[in-house]
Order: structure tokens, then C-alpha cells, then sequence
DNA sequence: CTTTATTGATTGATCAGTCAATGAACGGCT
DNA sequence: AGCCGTTCATTGACTGATCAATCAATAAAG
């Protein structure tokens, strides 16, 4: 039946499958059948790409990150200064793209998962570093280093704080107010350390 | 205040196998047989004290948190004034009793269940209230209501993020770190509003 | 003699992964 | 253009493993 379709549409259609299902239940504990069914296909396809389960979540959590990771540099492209490159990695990280409640609950459960599979864990961390790198380029211009480090440190774990409290749907109503909380962590830490702006 | 609720050797048990086996998994997809194994009985005993294996995660999950519970009760009682209310929390979340590996993972995986499970979320959202008014009672006491929520809003988040974050083992060598980033950024909060210390 | 504790064996359901079969495109070769 | 073989896409049906949950049986306690 179905008409000949170029190879990575069906492994992009899979993909975009697994974060709704995955979405939608909360949690990696989806089956192949479900993915296969949203994206149209039998699992045996899903199978024939990916070759196993782990496969196919490997390929999904890359997506997101590659998703994130170029919103991210699209955004700081257009940051002028240190202080805008911060509130740019912070709005990235709460836009509209990446702050909905399939995604939110994705990355949630990929974390979970990264306690046991090596290579999420890999891919999880370079998440973090890239974060943390990003965030520190505006800090160090702004605070002596060893502050700078821990604002750093501070304003990733509060971030990832955010996702979690937006995935159990308490409090955290929009992402106007998560990033409202970030930026005024920001500035406190900022006027703390007396930084003029 | 508490009753205490005598809880039968066999169920005690089962709930540390149950906190262990989740702890090392990093998730709660544990068979009940590893836990009754862990506990030394069969998977039938653990059916007939708990029934479905729901409530024996969800007994689990309740355990924790009545032990968190009573670990902040007993310290808030030896804190003087609303600043000392804040670290007393604070020290609490990241003391060793509640800061271990398969604490920090349980919580963890428990959040991610909570998004497919009434009960459990409900139990969440318990702690989550908790947490808040704890800090909200520090707080409001030094900042105008506005800021006192907001400030006790970003702790809370703040403190969940740098579980995550040790869930991961990404940074966060210890709990002393942890506690200096929050205690940091309480004090950027507070000397912002120019409260005196 | 009744109630509780405990188990091994079993059942039934769920799923990941496999496989053989069918079809649809592609590219020669006359 | 028509024919042929190769390769890729796709599926339904099947297998094997895993596990929650049940049950009937045994022992111990009171």
C-alpha cells in the first residue's frame, strides 16, 4: 500500500512518535507497538530502522538535544554582551519550542533512565557541559571566576529544577514565570556582587 | 502530632527493599521478586502484605516522606528566628540521612511515576506544599509577601534541581556544596532586598 | 480448631525481537 | 518499450522471556 518514502522520513516520523508517546505516559516505559502505531507504522518496521528499543530512545534524546543545542546558538548569535548571552541561554531553555509539556516530561524521563544506560548518560552530560559552558561565558565577564562558576552552577540546577516542578504541574503556571524567577536570581546575584547595569 | 503507626517487621522490611532496589535501579521498574528477595521472603509474601505492587511503591514512597517530614519537624523546632527557619530547611533536604544515592534516586523516579499516578501525585504535591510553607514561614518574615513567595518559589526549585543533579553525579561533589549554593543564593535574595544580617 | 505466615508452582498478559513473505522501486540489458 | 534481477520497504504472525498476581498447600501460633 503505502508509497515508496525516502528512509529518514520514517525514522524522523518514529522519532517524533516516541516523544509523544513518551510525552504522554511520563516515562520511557512506552512500547514499540505504541510508537510504531502513532507514527503509522507496524513495530517490525521500527525494528528494521532502529534495530533495538535502546536504539530508537537513543536516536529520540539526540534529537532533543540537537534541538535544544541550536535554538540555543541561534539565540546567542544575537546576544550583545555577557548579560544578554545569560538571559538568552535562559530563554532558550523556557521558549515556547522547548518548554511544552511533552517535551518537559521527555527530557524527565531520559534523565531517569540515564542511571542506567552508559550512553544516555554520555549524551545527558554533554547537555550539561554545553549549559553550564554557555552560562559561564556571561557569568566570567560579569564576576570574579570562582563566583562565576557557582552562579553557574546555581542558575543549570535551577533551571532543571523548573522543568521538574512545570513536569509535575505544580505551580510554574507559564514560562513567563520561570524565566521571570531565573532572571531575578540573575540579578541578585549580580547587584550582590555589585556589578553596575 | 504523629501517631506512631505500628508497622509490622515484614512490611518494614519490604519498604528498605523496596527504597534499595529502586535506589540501585534508578527507576521503578524493580520486580517484586528482587525486592521480596532483598527482604529475604518470596514475592507471595510481599502480594499478601502489600496486594498489587502499586501499593507497596506507594507505602514506599509515603515512607520517605514521613521520614523527610519528620527530620524537618525536629530541626525547625531548634531553629531561632525566620533566617534560621530557611538554613534549618535547607540543611535538612541535603543532610545525610536524606541526601544519600538511593534516596536521591528514589525521589527521583517517584516524581516521574507521580505523572501517571493520582496517588502518588497527590502525595508529591503534599511535600511540595510543605516545603514551601516551611521556607514561605522563613521568608515572609524578611522580605515583602511578594518577593518571600518568589523567593521561596526559586529555593524550592533550587533544591530539587541540585537533586537531580546529584541523581546524575554531574557535579556536586558533596552536600556541603549544595548547601553553600543555596545559602548563596538565599543571601544574594536577602541582601538584595537589603535585609540586615 | 481457627487464624496468620509463608511458599512453590502456575497462570495469563505483555512485549521486544525475529522471520518469512509480499510488494514496490530501480537499474540495467536487449 | 518490455523483461529480469536486485534491493529496499513493509507487514502479520510467531517466539521466548519476563513478571504481576493467584492459589492451594504447609507450618506455626494462639
Amino acid at each position: 500500500m503505502g508509497r515508496a518514502v525516502v528512509v529518514p522520513l520514517r525514522k524522523r516520523a518514529l522519532i517524533d512518535a516516541a516523544i509523544a508517546a513518551i510525552g504522554e505516559r511520563g516515562s520511557l516505559d512506552v512500547t514499540m507497538s505504541d510508537i510504531a502505531g502513532r507514527a503509522g507504522v507496524s513495530s517490525a518496521l521500527a525494528h528494521h530502522y532502529f534495530g533495538a528499543k535502546d536504539e530508537l530512545l537513543f536516536a529520540t534524546m539526540r534529537h532533543l538535544l540537537s534541538e535544544l543545542g541550536s535554538d540555543v546558538r541561534a539565540a546567542l548569535t544575537k546576544a550583545a554582551g555577557p548579560r544578554a548571552r545569560i538571559s538568552a541561554v535562559v530563554a532558550v531553555n523556557f521558549s515556547a519550542h522547548q518548554f511544552r509539556p511533552e517535551i518537559i516530561a521527555a527530557w524527565l524521563a531520559f534523565y531517569v533512565e540515564s542511571q542506567r544506560s552508559a550512553p544516555l548518560r554520555r549524551l545527558l552530560r554533554i547537555y550539561a557541559r554545553r549549559l553550564h559552558a554557555n552560562l559561564l561565558s556571561g557569568f566570567s565577564a560579569l564576576l570574579p571566576r570562582e563566583e562565576a562558576e557557582r552562579a553557574a552552577e546555581a542558575t543549570a540546577a535551577l533551571i532543571d529544577g523548573l522543568y521538574i516542578r512545570r513536569a509535575l504541574k505544580d505551580g510554574l503556571p507559564n514560562s513567563a514565570s520561570a524565566i521571570s524567577l531565573v532572571e531575578d536570581f540573575v540579578e541578585a546575584k549580580l547587584s550582590q556582587a555589585g556589578v553596575a547595569r
